[in-house]
DNA sequence: TATGAATGAGTTTTCATTCAT
DNA sequence: AATGAATGAAAACTCATTCAT
């Protein structure tokens, strides 16, 4: 097993300890446990617990965007793209919906985390901005009411997500939740189509 | 000061700690010094930290509780009682924005604290339920879309303020985003409306 | 209630508590509890800690001393007042069994606090003295074999007590243990006995 | 070092302190500065102050069970049998006497808790049983009386030790009670002794 | 590369005692 | 006499990290 394959191998390790106990509550030695190897081969391959997260984090933003991305490129109907959006976000959210809890917990150490910050904040920006661009596209191409806001429908409906994604965490009605955050996401979207492509 | 005075000071001294430096990195000592008490002293009131965080958690959601049941009886139009709502939802965003982050905080804490699971839960089904009623009631005045499933624009219409919510720790962009959140909920409403009424 | 009454009740209350959890694991607030005063009330009766445990551990042994007095006076037959001693040590033990795990703690604790450490010396050495002399009259009306080491004997008789004592509290078939000591004591006072006793 | 040498060197040097300063009144400190190493390293081999005095006690039982077991095979006689036993426990007590108050201590902890419970309530009936089994023997054999009770002078065999190991700690006469154990334990067998054996 | 014993500052908690009321 | 909030030194335990092997 070579290098990378090693560091791979304890990041899924992580993640499974992360899962069971949450980021505030794991401790190096669970990861170290949970990896098989010791603590020293650990810290070879990664130069602090919070390298670890770091590596964590990464690895799943760049899951999230692989989904994300491999929607194809713009089709003509902006609302039929939001919608093609949506339902591939919920299918990662049905596909990855044991991590919503970690989001939240990465998101909760953030603030004292400078380099997840960074991270997540460029990544909520991203996803954002691009919302607001194919938004902007749907009001010029008169989808869209021409007093829509954007910038609030994107944070809307990011927020569904990320809201709903929440609730699931609080409830034990798991498996509605993601189709409700689609559900009620359409309605948003239907609610600033312009009539008379209702 | 009397025993029920002083466990508030201590909350109250907790909260701006926490406010400060998020609960995962917020320690005993620092609520004992922002308290003005001694160590024990703090202890003869709450029997150990995690105690002395659900007291602050206890109070967060009475508070919360006053401002959600401040709304006045339901007036006729579903659709009109979920407007205050949510402009009451919105008002309170906008006081209580520094508390955002740790409600999340206390969010992500959650799932490996049963005592803190079980508050949030019950606060969390107790407003969906409520909303679930009003929607309901809009459906029956057939203001909106007899399609409409309520379970889903309940959970959606709070999760946008949550996703919001998050959204607000991430960004800076800190003084649109409550508006965002009314405005993105306001198009889900109308995405739901019966035509007569749009 | 008068100030030694009151001072009774505080000992009585120590007792019930002590005999729950031990010398070593009472703390002074369950003393408190126990006693259905304030600390300030306990602590207006007992200078410290150790002052209230002095005080129990004299109300026992004033209770202990009561018991081994009722003894008639000599009779001739130092055997049969041995016999006697023995019984009435049994019966002791069948009333205050539960006080036996108390004895053996405080007796721990002693060698650490100098006024236990002098009062079970004292009293130790009272009644070993007393054994001695019994055994001394024996051998002299020649009941007793001459070769009979009396101050061995007499560390043995209070010995099988105190050590079936120990057993008590370690096993669980608490109701012979009494007459066992007796039995085993009786069978030590037989092998002193001169043949002609027999 | 290797691990199990390095426990034994943290046990050993927990005795020392235990010795000086008796189980209720040593502190972890203590043994963190006696055993030479850090307080983390002391907690790397014993998850807790609980767990080491276990140690403590576990090795304290097993020296104590060879010494037991040092015995030859059953000699024909029960009543020399038993004599060697006895003399083999004098040796003991003479050796470890210094232990004597430490094992008090242990004692005195046990009802409240469970490991030390059962640790010593096995070795006790263990004990007890190769006792009863000997002396039936010896009523067989006719050595001894029929109508000799085992379980009660098995139980007080043990007694005498023990008990003469508290008076132990009681008196400062240190040097004569282990033979006076002997002595009255001695005397308790002819006390059961036929006739013709005397 | 890998091991795992060891470090030690930092954390939570305890608890006998005091003292203003 | 009595209350009980408050004290603060001391206790047990934690845990990211280091380092000799």
């Amino acid at each position: 097993m070579n290098s990378d394959e090693r560091r791979q191998k304890i990041i899924d390790a992580a993640i499974t300890v992360l899962l069971d106990k949450g980021v505030a509550a794991s401790r190096m030695n669970d990861f170290v446990e949970a990896s098989g190897l010791s603590k020293g081969g650990v810290y070879h391959h990664f130069d602090s617990k919070e390298d670890l997260l770091i590596g964590v984090l990464e690895y799943f933003m760049q899951e999230f965007i692989v989904i994300i991305q491999l929607e194809e490129p713009p089709v003509s109907s902006a609302y039929q793209q939001l919608e093609q959006l949506l339902h591939a976000h919920e299918s990662m959210m049905l596909d990855l919906g044991r991590y919503t809890q970690l989001f939240i917990d990465f998101l909760s150490q953030s603030p004292y985390l400078p380099r997840f910050q960074q991270m997540i904040r460029n990544h909520y920006e991203l996803f954002h901005s691009q919302l607001v661009e194919i938004i902007q596209r749907g009001i010029q191409r008169q989808e869209f009411l021409p007093t829509t806001n954007p910038e609030a429908i994107a944070a809307g409906l990011m927020g569904v997500f990320d809201g709903v994604g929440i609730a699931l965490t609080i409830t034990q009605n798991k498996i509605e939740f993601p189709h409700y955050a689609v559900e009620s996401a359409m309605a948003m979207l239907r609610g600033i189509l312009n009539d008379e492509f209702r």
